[in-house]
DNA sequence: CTTTTTTGGTTTCATTCGTAAGTTTTTGGA
DNA sequence: TCCAAAAACTTACGAATGAAACCAAAAAAG
Protein backbone atom coordinates (compact mmCIF):
# COMPACT_ATOMS: atom_id res chain seq x y z
CA UNK A 1 0.00 0.00 0.00
CA UNK A 2 0.91 3.16 -0.73
CA UNK A 3 0.53 5.87 1.75
CA UNK A 4 0.96 3.48 4.40
CA UNK A 5 2.53 5.75 7.10
CA UNK A 6 -0.20 8.26 6.76
CA UNK A 7 -2.62 5.69 7.78
CA UNK A 8 -0.64 5.22 11.03
CA UNK A 9 -0.72 8.63 11.77
CA UNK A 10 -4.23 8.79 11.39
CA UNK A 11 -4.94 5.72 13.59
CA UNK A 12 -2.38 6.75 16.16
CA UNK A 13 -4.21 10.26 15.97
CA UNK A 14 -7.26 8.35 16.63
CA UNK A 15 -6.44 6.91 19.53
CA UNK A 16 -4.37 10.22 21.28
CA UNK A 17 -6.29 13.12 19.53
CA UNK A 18 -3.08 15.21 19.10
CA UNK A 19 0.45 14.31 18.90
CA UNK A 20 4.02 15.89 18.61
CA UNK A 21 5.47 16.05 15.37
CA UNK A 22 8.58 14.54 17.09
CA UNK A 23 7.02 12.04 19.00
CA UNK A 24 5.27 10.94 15.15
CA UNK A 25 9.13 11.04 13.93
CA UNK A 26 10.46 8.93 16.61
CA UNK A 27 7.62 6.28 16.75
CA UNK A 28 7.83 5.56 13.22
CA UNK A 29 11.45 5.87 12.47
CA UNK A 30 11.62 8.72 9.61
CA UNK A 31 13.15 12.64 10.04
CA UNK A 32 10.44 15.21 11.10
CA UNK A 33 10.54 16.84 7.60
CA UNK A 34 9.14 13.87 6.53
CA UNK A 35 6.63 13.83 9.14
CA UNK A 36 5.61 17.04 8.58
CA UNK A 37 5.08 16.52 4.80
CA UNK A 38 2.92 13.95 5.36
CA UNK A 39 1.05 16.13 8.14
CA UNK A 40 0.53 18.83 5.28
CA UNK A 41 -0.73 16.20 3.15
CA UNK A 42 -3.33 14.57 5.48
CA UNK A 43 -4.05 18.45 6.30
CA UNK A 44 -4.91 19.42 2.71
CA UNK A 45 -7.26 16.63 2.69
CA UNK A 46 -9.30 18.22 5.74
CA UNK A 47 -8.46 15.13 7.88
CA UNK A 48 -6.37 16.63 10.48
CA UNK A 49 -5.38 20.33 11.94
CA UNK A 50 -1.98 21.57 12.19
CA UNK A 51 -0.78 23.60 14.79
CA UNK A 52 2.60 24.54 16.15
CA UNK A 53 4.33 21.66 17.75
CA UNK A 54 1.35 19.21 16.91
CA UNK A 55 -0.94 17.67 14.80
CA UNK A 56 -4.47 16.95 15.68
CA UNK A 57 -8.09 15.80 14.36
CA UNK A 58 -10.20 18.65 13.76
CA UNK A 59 -13.15 18.95 16.06
CA UNK A 60 -14.47 16.33 18.38
CA UNK A 61 -17.65 15.55 15.68
CA UNK A 62 -16.70 16.79 12.74
CA UNK A 63 -17.24 14.50 9.72
CA UNK A 64 -13.46 14.94 8.49
CA UNK A 65 -12.43 13.97 11.94
CA UNK A 66 -14.41 10.92 12.05
CA UNK A 67 -13.29 10.05 8.17
CA UNK A 68 -9.53 9.69 10.01
CA UNK A 69 -11.39 6.40 11.84
CA UNK A 70 -11.04 3.35 9.74
CA UNK A 71 -10.16 5.39 7.05
CA UNK A 72 -8.97 2.42 4.58
CA UNK A 73 -11.64 0.54 4.97
CA UNK A 74 -13.99 3.56 4.19
CA UNK A 75 -11.90 4.30 0.75
CA UNK A 76 -12.19 0.95 -0.33
CA UNK A 77 -15.87 1.33 0.39
CA UNK A 78 -16.35 4.25 -1.54
CA UNK A 79 -14.30 2.81 -4.56
CA UNK A 80 -16.44 0.18 -4.89
CA UNK A 81 -19.68 2.25 -4.45
CA UNK A 82 -18.36 4.71 -7.74
CA UNK A 83 -18.59 1.25 -9.44
CA UNK A 84 -22.21 1.13 -9.17
CA UNK A 85 -22.50 4.51 -10.92
CA UNK A 86 -22.49 5.41 -14.93
CA UNK A 87 -21.27 8.37 -16.25
CA UNK A 88 -24.56 10.57 -16.97
CA UNK A 89 -26.35 9.19 -13.73
CA UNK A 90 -28.21 10.93 -10.62
CA UNK A 91 -27.51 9.55 -7.33
CA UNK A 92 -28.81 10.30 -3.78
CA UNK A 93 -26.57 10.55 -1.28
CA UNK A 94 -27.04 11.26 2.35
CA UNK A 95 -25.16 12.77 5.26
CA UNK A 96 -22.06 10.62 6.58
CA UNK A 97 -18.46 9.84 6.01
CA UNK A 98 -18.40 7.23 4.45
CA UNK A 99 -20.88 9.36 1.93
CA UNK A 100 -18.86 11.67 2.14
CA UNK A 101 -15.80 9.93 1.17
CA UNK A 102 -17.98 8.31 -1.76
CA UNK A 103 -19.47 11.30 -3.52
CA UNK A 104 -15.59 12.24 -3.47
CA UNK A 105 -14.29 9.07 -5.37
CA UNK A 106 -18.05 9.17 -7.66
CA UNK A 107 -17.45 13.30 -8.64
CA UNK A 108 -13.69 12.73 -9.15
CA UNK A 109 -14.01 10.09 -11.43
CA UNK A 110 -17.05 10.29 -12.93
CA UNK A 111 -18.30 12.49 -16.07
CA UNK A 112 -21.42 14.47 -15.54
CA UNK A 113 -23.07 13.36 -12.68
CA UNK A 114 -25.61 14.56 -10.63
CA UNK A 115 -25.20 14.38 -7.41
CA UNK A 116 -28.63 15.29 -5.30
CA UNK A 117 -27.84 15.52 -1.15
CA UNK A 118 -29.15 16.89 1.81
CA UNK A 119 -26.02 17.30 3.23
CA UNK A 120 -24.40 21.02 3.42
CA UNK A 121 -21.07 18.48 4.28
CA UNK A 122 -20.82 16.97 1.37
CA UNK A 123 -21.99 19.50 -1.07
CA UNK A 124 -18.66 21.56 -0.10
CA UNK A 125 -16.60 18.85 0.31
CA UNK A 126 -16.75 18.06 -3.14
CA UNK A 127 -17.23 21.30 -4.69
CA UNK A 128 -14.11 21.52 -6.65
CA UNK A 129 -14.50 18.47 -8.55
CA UNK A 130 -15.05 20.41 -11.97
CA UNK A 131 -17.42 16.98 -13.28
CA UNK A 132 -20.14 16.67 -11.06
CA UNK A 133 -23.45 18.79 -10.65
CA UNK A 134 -24.54 19.00 -6.89
CA UNK A 135 -28.24 19.38 -5.64
CA UNK A 136 -28.88 20.58 -2.03
CA UNK A 137 -32.04 19.05 -0.73
CA UNK A 138 -33.34 22.17 1.40
CA UNK A 139 -34.67 21.83 4.98
CA UNK A 140 -34.21 22.56 8.48
CA UNK A 141 -30.24 22.89 8.74
CA UNK A 142 -28.65 20.51 11.68
CA UNK A 143 -25.64 22.19 13.12
CA UNK A 144 -23.49 19.83 14.15
CA UNK A 145 -24.06 17.33 11.20
CA UNK A 146 -24.28 20.30 8.73
CA UNK A 147 -27.31 18.18 7.22
CA UNK A 148 -30.56 18.83 6.48
CA UNK A 149 -34.11 17.58 7.93
CA UNK A 150 -37.79 18.16 8.24
CA UNK A 151 -40.53 17.95 5.05
CA UNK A 152 -38.68 20.22 2.53
CA UNK A 153 -36.58 17.21 1.81
CA UNK A 154 -39.70 14.64 1.28
CA UNK A 155 -41.03 17.95 -1.30
CA UNK A 156 -37.94 17.84 -3.06
CA UNK A 157 -36.81 14.10 -2.87
CA UNK A 158 -40.26 13.75 -4.84
CA UNK A 159 -38.94 15.57 -7.77
CA UNK A 160 -36.52 13.00 -8.45
CA UNK A 161 -36.63 9.45 -9.24
CA UNK A 162 -33.00 7.67 -9.26
CA UNK A 163 -31.20 4.22 -9.34
CA UNK A 164 -29.65 4.25 -6.09
CA UNK A 165 -30.09 6.46 -2.73
CA UNK A 166 -26.48 5.86 -0.45
CA UNK A 167 -26.63 5.91 3.05
CA UNK A 168 -24.62 5.49 6.04
CA UNK A 169 -25.60 4.15 9.27
CA UNK A 170 -24.92 3.91 13.57
CA UNK A 171 -25.75 0.18 14.13
CA UNK A 172 -27.53 -2.69 13.00
CA UNK A 173 -29.42 -5.56 14.63
CA UNK A 174 -31.70 -8.65 13.54
CA UNK A 175 -35.09 -7.04 14.74
CA UNK A 176 -35.24 -3.58 14.00
CA UNK A 177 -32.91 -3.11 11.40
CA UNK A 178 -30.45 -0.29 10.76
CA UNK A 179 -30.36 2.56 13.03
CA UNK A 180 -29.33 6.23 13.42
CA UNK A 181 -28.78 8.81 15.87
CA UNK A 182 -31.40 10.81 15.34
CA UNK A 183 -35.00 10.83 14.37
CA UNK A 184 -35.13 13.71 12.01
CA UNK A 185 -32.47 12.58 9.80
CA UNK A 186 -33.67 8.95 10.03
CA UNK A 187 -36.84 10.75 8.34
CA UNK A 188 -34.85 12.08 6.39
CA UNK A 189 -32.89 8.34 5.05
CA UNK A 190 -36.61 7.54 4.51
CA UNK A 191 -37.86 10.60 2.44
CA UNK A 192 -34.84 10.18 0.03
CA UNK A 193 -34.74 6.02 0.00
CA UNK A 194 -38.52 6.82 -1.24
CA UNK A 195 -37.72 8.09 -4.32
CA UNK A 196 -34.84 4.99 -5.11
CA UNK A 197 -35.25 1.91 -7.01
CA UNK A 198 -32.57 0.83 -4.32
CA UNK A 199 -30.87 1.70 -1.09
CA UNK A 200 -27.70 0.93 -0.71
CA UNK A 201 -25.69 1.28 2.79
CA UNK A 202 -22.51 1.98 3.16
CA UNK A 203 -20.97 1.13 6.39
CA UNK A 204 -17.50 -0.08 8.21
CA UNK A 205 -18.55 -3.83 9.53
CA UNK A 206 -17.87 -3.35 13.41
CA UNK A 207 -21.63 -1.17 13.12
CA UNK A 208 -23.14 -4.65 12.59
CA UNK A 209 -21.74 -5.03 16.63
CA UNK A 210 -24.93 -3.00 17.73
CA UNK A 211 -28.01 -1.32 17.10
CA UNK A 212 -28.49 2.42 17.49
CA UNK A 213 -31.72 4.33 19.10
CA UNK A 214 -33.44 5.30 15.87
CA UNK A 215 -35.09 2.33 13.39
CA UNK A 216 -34.51 3.72 9.79
CA UNK A 217 -37.45 1.16 9.12
CA UNK A 218 -36.08 0.70 5.43
CA UNK A 219 -38.27 -2.66 5.07
CA UNK A 220 -40.35 -1.26 2.02
CA UNK A 221 -37.07 -0.37 -0.07
CA UNK A 222 -34.86 -3.08 -1.94
CA UNK A 223 -31.47 -2.61 0.53
CA UNK A 224 -27.97 -3.99 -0.37
CA UNK A 225 -24.88 -3.25 2.44
CA UNK A 226 -21.59 -2.23 1.15
CA UNK A 227 -19.35 -3.13 3.40
CA UNK A 228 -15.63 -3.79 4.33
CA UNK A 229 -13.87 -7.84 4.20
CA UNK A 230 -14.19 -8.27 8.25
CA UNK A 231 -17.86 -8.87 7.78
CA UNK A 232 -18.70 -12.11 10.11
CA UNK A 233 -20.57 -14.95 8.26
CA UNK A 234 -22.89 -14.82 11.02
CA UNK A 235 -24.42 -11.30 10.20
CA UNK A 236 -23.79 -12.47 6.58
CA UNK A 237 -26.58 -15.45 6.91
CA UNK A 238 -29.14 -12.88 8.82
CA UNK A 239 -29.09 -9.93 6.21
CA UNK A 240 -29.24 -12.58 3.24
CA UNK A 241 -32.26 -14.08 5.34
CA UNK A 242 -34.02 -10.76 4.78
CA UNK A 243 -32.94 -10.09 1.33
CA UNK A 244 -30.80 -8.05 2.10
CA UNK A 245 -27.68 -8.00 -0.56
CA UNK A 246 -23.91 -7.89 0.07
CA UNK A 247 -21.45 -6.10 -1.49
CA UNK A 248 -17.72 -6.18 -0.21
CA UNK A 249 -15.38 -3.77 -1.01
CA UNK B 1 -12.48 52.72 17.68
CA UNK B 2 -11.17 49.14 18.98
CA UNK B 3 -9.96 46.73 16.74
CA UNK B 4 -8.44 49.79 14.77
CA UNK B 5 -5.41 47.92 13.55
CA UNK B 6 -7.08 44.75 13.02
CA UNK B 7 -8.57 47.10 10.11
CA UNK B 8 -5.27 48.30 9.35
CA UNK B 9 -3.83 44.69 8.59
CA UNK B 10 -7.20 43.79 6.49
CA UNK B 11 -6.87 46.80 4.27
CA UNK B 12 -3.23 46.36 3.52
CA UNK B 13 -3.76 42.86 3.20
CA UNK B 14 -6.70 43.95 -0.13
CA UNK B 15 -4.09 45.66 -1.45
CA UNK B 16 -1.19 43.28 -1.15
CA UNK B 17 -2.66 39.56 -0.84
CA UNK B 18 0.16 38.52 1.55
CA UNK B 19 2.35 40.18 4.05
CA UNK B 20 5.05 39.05 5.94
CA UNK B 21 4.55 39.35 10.00
CA UNK B 22 8.05 41.50 9.89
CA UNK B 23 6.75 43.70 7.63
CA UNK B 24 3.39 44.57 9.27
CA UNK B 25 5.12 44.89 12.74
CA UNK B 26 7.43 47.29 10.94
CA UNK B 27 4.53 49.15 9.27
CA UNK B 28 2.14 49.22 12.26
CA UNK B 29 4.86 50.00 14.70
CA UNK B 30 3.94 46.91 17.23
CA UNK B 31 6.29 44.11 17.97
CA UNK B 32 5.62 40.75 16.08
CA UNK B 33 4.19 38.95 19.31
CA UNK B 34 1.21 41.47 18.81
CA UNK B 35 0.70 41.15 15.08
CA UNK B 36 0.66 37.53 15.43
CA UNK B 37 -2.17 37.63 17.76
CA UNK B 38 -4.32 39.98 15.78
CA UNK B 39 -3.38 37.58 13.02
CA UNK B 40 -4.89 34.53 15.04
CA UNK B 41 -7.99 36.99 15.46
CA UNK B 42 -8.49 37.26 11.99
CA UNK B 43 -7.88 33.82 10.95
CA UNK B 44 -10.67 32.77 13.61
CA UNK B 45 -13.37 34.77 12.34
CA UNK B 46 -11.71 33.17 8.61
CA UNK B 47 -10.94 36.35 7.01
CA UNK B 48 -7.54 35.59 6.96
CA UNK B 49 -4.92 32.50 6.60
CA UNK B 50 -1.83 32.48 8.58
CA UNK B 51 0.78 30.84 6.76
CA UNK B 52 4.66 30.08 8.09
CA UNK B 53 5.99 33.98 7.78
CA UNK B 54 2.94 35.55 6.23
CA UNK B 55 -0.61 36.67 6.67
CA UNK B 56 -2.97 36.21 3.68
CA UNK B 57 -6.53 36.52 2.34
CA UNK B 58 -8.30 32.94 1.51
CA UNK B 59 -8.60 32.63 -1.70
CA UNK B 60 -9.89 34.65 -4.58
CA UNK B 61 -13.41 34.96 -4.66
CA UNK B 62 -13.86 33.14 -1.46
CA UNK B 63 -16.59 35.60 0.47
CA UNK B 64 -14.49 35.04 3.36
CA UNK B 65 -11.97 37.02 1.91
CA UNK B 66 -14.46 39.94 0.10
CA UNK B 67 -15.68 40.42 3.90
CA UNK B 68 -12.27 42.21 4.34
CA UNK B 69 -12.94 44.61 1.60
CA UNK B 70 -14.72 47.40 3.49
CA UNK B 71 -14.86 45.78 6.08
CA UNK B 72 -15.74 48.53 8.47
CA UNK B 73 -18.31 49.60 6.34
CA UNK B 74 -20.18 46.25 6.36
CA UNK B 75 -19.34 45.85 10.10
CA UNK B 76 -21.78 49.09 10.36
CA UNK B 77 -24.30 47.74 7.99
CA UNK B 78 -24.83 44.57 9.39
CA UNK B 79 -25.24 45.75 12.75
CA UNK B 80 -27.94 48.10 11.23
CA UNK B 81 -29.80 45.18 9.82
CA UNK B 82 -29.52 43.49 13.13
CA UNK B 83 -31.85 46.43 14.94
CA UNK B 84 -34.73 45.80 12.48
CA UNK B 85 -35.23 42.66 13.48
CA UNK B 86 -36.38 41.60 16.76
CA UNK B 87 -36.45 38.51 19.04
CA UNK B 88 -38.51 35.26 17.46
CA UNK B 89 -38.59 36.84 13.66
CA UNK B 90 -38.25 34.77 11.16
CA UNK B 91 -35.90 36.38 8.16
CA UNK B 92 -35.03 35.68 4.61
CA UNK B 93 -31.37 36.35 4.12
CA UNK B 94 -29.86 35.92 0.51
CA UNK B 95 -26.30 35.53 -0.54
CA UNK B 96 -23.48 37.62 0.01
CA UNK B 97 -20.96 39.05 1.68
CA UNK B 98 -22.87 41.90 3.23
CA UNK B 99 -25.75 39.16 4.35
CA UNK B 100 -23.19 36.74 5.62
CA UNK B 101 -22.20 39.64 8.56
CA UNK B 102 -25.60 40.71 8.77
CA UNK B 103 -26.53 36.82 9.18
CA UNK B 104 -23.61 36.67 12.03
CA UNK B 105 -24.95 39.88 13.74
CA UNK B 106 -28.51 38.84 14.06
CA UNK B 107 -27.67 35.39 15.08
CA UNK B 108 -25.78 36.59 17.73
CA UNK B 109 -27.71 39.30 18.95
CA UNK B 110 -31.19 37.82 19.21
CA UNK B 111 -32.38 35.37 20.49
CA UNK B 112 -34.66 32.20 18.66
CA UNK B 113 -34.45 33.72 15.53
CA UNK B 114 -34.73 31.42 12.22
CA UNK B 115 -32.63 32.09 9.29
CA UNK B 116 -34.21 31.17 6.33
CA UNK B 117 -31.36 31.25 3.22
CA UNK B 118 -30.47 29.71 0.07
CA UNK B 119 -26.71 29.97 0.62
CA UNK B 120 -24.64 27.19 2.46
CA UNK B 121 -21.95 29.47 3.16
CA UNK B 122 -24.02 31.61 5.49
CA UNK B 123 -25.49 28.55 6.71
CA UNK B 124 -21.94 27.09 7.57
CA UNK B 125 -20.81 30.81 8.70
CA UNK B 126 -23.25 31.40 11.73
CA UNK B 127 -23.53 27.48 12.76
CA UNK B 128 -21.78 27.88 16.01
CA UNK B 129 -24.45 30.53 17.26
CA UNK B 130 -26.39 28.89 19.29
CA UNK B 131 -29.53 31.09 19.49
CA UNK B 132 -30.31 30.61 15.80
CA UNK B 133 -32.30 28.48 13.68
CA UNK B 134 -31.19 27.75 10.11
CA UNK B 135 -33.68 26.92 7.29
CA UNK B 136 -31.58 26.03 3.60
CA UNK B 137 -33.53 26.32 0.68
CA UNK B 138 -32.78 23.71 -1.59
CA UNK B 139 -31.84 23.82 -5.00
CA UNK B 140 -29.02 23.45 -7.88
CA UNK B 141 -25.71 24.54 -5.67
CA UNK B 142 -23.14 27.03 -7.20
CA UNK B 143 -19.82 25.80 -6.67
CA UNK B 144 -18.07 28.93 -6.33
CA UNK B 145 -20.32 31.19 -4.22
CA UNK B 146 -21.74 28.35 -2.39
CA UNK B 147 -25.08 29.48 -3.19
CA UNK B 148 -28.38 27.44 -4.46
CA UNK B 149 -30.49 28.31 -7.18
CA UNK B 150 -33.20 27.16 -9.42
CA UNK B 151 -37.04 26.04 -8.95
CA UNK B 152 -37.04 24.19 -5.82
CA UNK B 153 -36.41 28.08 -4.41
CA UNK B 154 -39.17 29.05 -5.46
CA UNK B 155 -41.20 25.98 -3.84
CA UNK B 156 -39.30 26.04 -0.79
CA UNK B 157 -39.76 30.10 -0.74
CA UNK B 158 -43.70 29.76 -1.11
CA UNK B 159 -44.17 28.09 1.98
CA UNK B 160 -43.05 31.31 4.00
CA UNK B 161 -44.19 34.34 4.31
CA UNK B 162 -41.73 37.17 5.96
CA UNK B 163 -41.29 40.90 7.10
CA UNK B 164 -37.91 41.42 5.71
CA UNK B 165 -35.96 39.58 2.83
CA UNK B 166 -32.13 40.89 3.26
CA UNK B 167 -30.25 40.70 0.05
CA UNK B 168 -26.79 42.23 -1.34
CA UNK B 169 -25.97 43.59 -4.83
CA UNK B 170 -23.32 44.13 -7.65
CA UNK B 171 -24.23 47.47 -8.78
CA UNK B 172 -27.59 49.86 -9.99
CA UNK B 173 -28.21 52.24 -12.36
CA UNK B 174 -31.15 54.61 -12.22
CA UNK B 175 -32.80 53.03 -15.37
CA UNK B 176 -32.07 49.29 -14.41
CA UNK B 177 -31.88 49.39 -10.52
CA UNK B 178 -30.48 47.17 -8.63
CA UNK B 179 -28.18 44.31 -11.49
CA UNK B 180 -26.32 41.06 -10.49
CA UNK B 181 -24.02 39.32 -11.89
CA UNK B 182 -25.72 35.96 -12.86
CA UNK B 183 -29.07 34.84 -14.07
CA UNK B 184 -29.74 31.65 -11.73
CA UNK B 185 -28.78 33.78 -8.32
CA UNK B 186 -31.03 36.73 -10.11
CA UNK B 187 -33.70 34.46 -10.27
CA UNK B 188 -33.09 32.89 -6.73
CA UNK B 189 -33.52 36.64 -5.41
CA UNK B 190 -36.93 37.57 -7.48
CA UNK B 191 -38.21 34.06 -5.66
CA UNK B 192 -37.17 35.08 -2.29
CA UNK B 193 -38.58 38.42 -2.45
CA UNK B 194 -41.64 37.34 -3.56
CA UNK B 195 -42.04 35.66 -0.37
CA UNK B 196 -41.35 39.13 1.76
CA UNK B 197 -43.18 42.56 2.56
CA UNK B 198 -40.02 44.28 2.06
CA UNK B 199 -36.91 43.70 0.36
CA UNK B 200 -33.83 45.38 2.23
CA UNK B 201 -30.64 45.67 -0.12
CA UNK B 202 -27.56 45.75 2.43
CA UNK B 203 -24.95 47.04 0.29
CA UNK B 204 -21.65 49.47 0.35
CA UNK B 205 -22.42 52.91 -0.92
CA UNK B 206 -19.28 52.61 -3.71
CA UNK B 207 -21.75 49.96 -5.47
CA UNK B 208 -23.69 53.09 -6.58
CA UNK B 209 -21.51 53.72 -8.93
CA UNK B 210 -21.67 51.23 -11.97
CA UNK B 211 -24.64 48.82 -12.72
CA UNK B 212 -23.90 45.02 -13.25
CA UNK B 213 -25.03 42.75 -16.00
CA UNK B 214 -28.21 41.13 -14.84
CA UNK B 215 -31.11 43.36 -13.30
CA UNK B 216 -33.17 41.78 -10.26
CA UNK B 217 -36.34 43.63 -11.21
CA UNK B 218 -37.51 44.24 -8.22
CA UNK B 219 -39.99 46.91 -9.02
CA UNK B 220 -43.16 44.93 -7.66
CA UNK B 221 -41.60 44.87 -4.33
CA UNK B 222 -41.33 47.32 -1.74
CA UNK B 223 -37.85 48.17 -1.26
CA UNK B 224 -35.58 49.84 1.07
CA UNK B 225 -31.53 50.22 0.85
CA UNK B 226 -29.50 50.17 3.57
CA UNK B 227 -26.05 51.84 2.79
CA UNK B 228 -22.86 53.54 4.35
CA UNK B 229 -22.57 57.20 5.06
CA UNK B 230 -20.83 57.70 1.49
CA UNK B 231 -23.98 58.28 -0.42
CA UNK B 232 -23.73 60.68 -2.51
CA UNK B 233 -26.70 62.92 -2.12
CA UNK B 234 -27.24 62.62 -6.21
CA UNK B 235 -27.95 59.13 -5.77
CA UNK B 236 -30.23 59.75 -3.03
CA UNK B 237 -32.00 62.19 -4.77
CA UNK B 238 -33.07 59.42 -7.40
CA UNK B 239 -33.53 56.78 -4.93
CA UNK B 240 -35.99 58.28 -3.42
CA UNK B 241 -37.88 59.34 -6.58
CA UNK B 242 -38.39 55.69 -6.98
CA UNK B 243 -39.84 55.39 -4.52
CA UNK B 244 -36.58 53.55 -2.43
CA UNK B 245 -36.43 53.80 1.02
CA UNK B 246 -32.94 54.85 2.03
CA UNK B 247 -31.19 53.71 5.67
CA UNK B 248 -27.56 54.76 6.72
CA UNK B 249 -25.66 52.60 8.76
C1' DC C 1 21.37 -5.00 -18.64
C1' DT C 2 22.60 -0.25 -18.07
C1' DT C 3 21.38 4.58 -17.90
C1' DT C 4 18.25 8.19 -16.78
C1' DT C 5 14.50 10.02 -14.31
C1' DT C 6 11.45 10.20 -10.62
C1' DT C 7 10.24 9.63 -6.09
C1' DG C 8 10.95 9.62 -1.22
C1' DG C 9 13.84 10.45 2.15
C1' DT C 10 17.64 13.01 5.20
C1' DT C 11 20.55 16.81 6.99
C1' DT C 12 21.40 21.45 7.78
C1' DC C 13 20.33 26.19 8.63
C1' DA C 14 18.40 30.71 8.95
C1' DT C 15 13.93 32.18 10.19
C1' DT C 16 9.60 32.17 12.54
C1' DC C 17 6.89 30.45 16.24
C1' DG C 18 4.42 30.46 20.86
C1' DT C 19 5.02 30.96 25.84
C1' DA C 20 6.19 33.20 29.95
C1' DA C 21 7.56 36.87 32.49
C1' DG C 22 7.86 41.66 32.82
C1' DT C 23 6.24 46.54 31.55
C1' DT C 24 3.14 50.06 30.13
C1' DT C 25 -1.44 51.78 29.28
C1' DT C 26 -6.46 51.80 30.01
C1' DT C 27 -10.29 51.37 32.59
C1' DG C 28 -13.45 51.86 36.13
C1' DG C 29 -14.58 52.46 40.71
C1' DA C 30 -14.24 54.87 45.33
C1' DT D 1 -8.80 62.82 41.48
C1' DC D 2 -6.42 58.93 42.57
C1' DC D 3 -5.60 54.07 42.88
C1' DA D 4 -6.06 49.25 41.89
C1' DA D 5 -7.10 45.84 38.63
C1' DA D 6 -7.33 44.45 34.02
C1' DA D 7 -5.98 44.75 29.38
C1' DA D 8 -2.54 45.56 25.91
C1' DC D 9 1.93 45.30 24.67
C1' DT D 10 7.12 44.16 24.73
C1' DT D 11 11.19 41.46 25.45
C1' DA D 12 13.61 37.23 25.60
C1' DC D 13 14.29 32.54 24.47
C1' DG D 14 14.15 27.69 23.39
C1' DA D 15 11.57 24.95 20.28
C1' DA D 16 9.37 24.26 15.70
C1' DT D 17 9.26 25.52 10.88
C1' DG D 18 10.07 25.53 5.71
C1' DA D 19 13.55 25.75 2.16
C1' DA D 20 17.51 24.01 -0.02
C1' DA D 21 21.01 20.98 -0.93
C1' DC D 22 21.94 16.37 -0.94
C1' DC D 23 21.40 11.19 -1.21
C1' DA D 24 19.52 6.62 -2.32
C1' DA D 25 16.32 3.48 -4.00
C1' DA D 26 12.81 2.39 -7.35
C1' DA D 27 10.77 3.01 -11.84
C1' DA D 28 11.06 4.06 -16.58
C1' DA D 29 13.55 4.38 -20.78
C1' DG D 30 16.98 2.90 -23.88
Amino acid sequence: MKKQREKEILSLLVDRRRIEVTELSALLGVSQVTIRKDLDQLEKMHMIKRVHGFAQLSSEDDINSRLAWHYEEKTKIAEKAAELISDGDTVFIENGSCCALAALTIASAKKNVTIVTNSAFIADYIRNEPNVQIVLLGGIYQKESQCLVGPMIRESAMNYNVKYCMIGTDGWNEKIGFTNKDQMRAQAVRDMAASAEQVVVLTESDKFSAAGTVPLNLSRCRVSVLTDRNLSEEVKEKLKAQQIEIMTA
